[in-house]
DNA sequence: AACGTTGAAATAGTTC
DNA sequence: GAACTATTTCAACGTT
């Protein structure tokens, strides 16, 4: 464990410089959250269902394998409780 | 706005009555919760999959109208932007 | 996994059995959910605050301190950082 | 609702751009918060409690206490029910 | 290394 | 429809 204190503040200085670096990546981080905001409020904004637009995107980042996989899953699950699974 | 203090502590103790039963409540819902999480578990000792289930879950909870038009609006964002959905 | 299928019907009405349990559970949790709901209602039909006894209600659900724990390097921290800690 | 399909393939296209603009900035976004676990695995290899870092930036990131507002109501409520609310 | 636990981040719903 | 709250989901962390 680092220490801090006594009589040095090097590992103080240390810690400062790590807080402060991942202070400002999240700031990053909520401003790329603010654009993708904002390009949803814009899509919605010409019309589109942004709640369909995040499902596709979804599938859109699986791996095709882990779809399908995962689709028989609920195809099965759904048979055994008796829900129709029509593509959601 | 219900007054508290001054010389009468009657708004106070009708406060804090208030405050208790939802304390009570909000341990009913813990409680509740975590019934469920030992369903779930139990489940998953079994050999189920827990986030297919889920799923399951939620589509049993949709109203089936309101299912087949996401289903429906989903294939056609699909298609449009070249996504397989198959049974998702 | 849980194989469901084939000729044999036990795993499926194994998985009906938990989906109905968990259905049950998040009824339950809607109902405590909707007292709360009512309490909140009532005590806001008497003039208090709602979103100042949510507050309340945080403060008090924070309570066990804990300073026995990591708190003492939270303040060394804190302190190398300048950031005040008050409590935590 | 934007009407996407028949012989027009504009609502689709428009469609498309604003899925790859999101997926884009989804990147992003992971890059971002990769970095981010890049800087405290540094600093815990440095010997720093990432936990307790944690905390730290929370209580940063936690605003000017605001104590123009509805915190004398709050004051108020906690004296009636008994619970300390050091700040906020 | 998988498991459960925990905490943060996203989404959905509700209120004003 | 904008803001806030609640629920759900997801990811990281320590543990066995």
């Amino acid at each position: 464990m680092a220490e801090i204190g006594h009589n040095s503040g090097v590992a103080a200085d240390r810690l400062k410089s790590f807080i402060d670096r991942i202070e400002n990546l999240i700031e990053d981080r909520k401003a790329v959250q603010e654009d993708i905001k904002l390009v949803f409020a814009e899509a919605k904004a010409e019309g589109f269902n942004v709640k369909t637009m995040r499902r596709v995107l979804q599938l859109k980042a699986m791996k095709p394998h882990d779809r399908s996989e995962q689709a028989q899953l609920l195809d099965v699950y759904c048979a055994a409780v008796g829900v129709e699974d029509l593509f959601l």
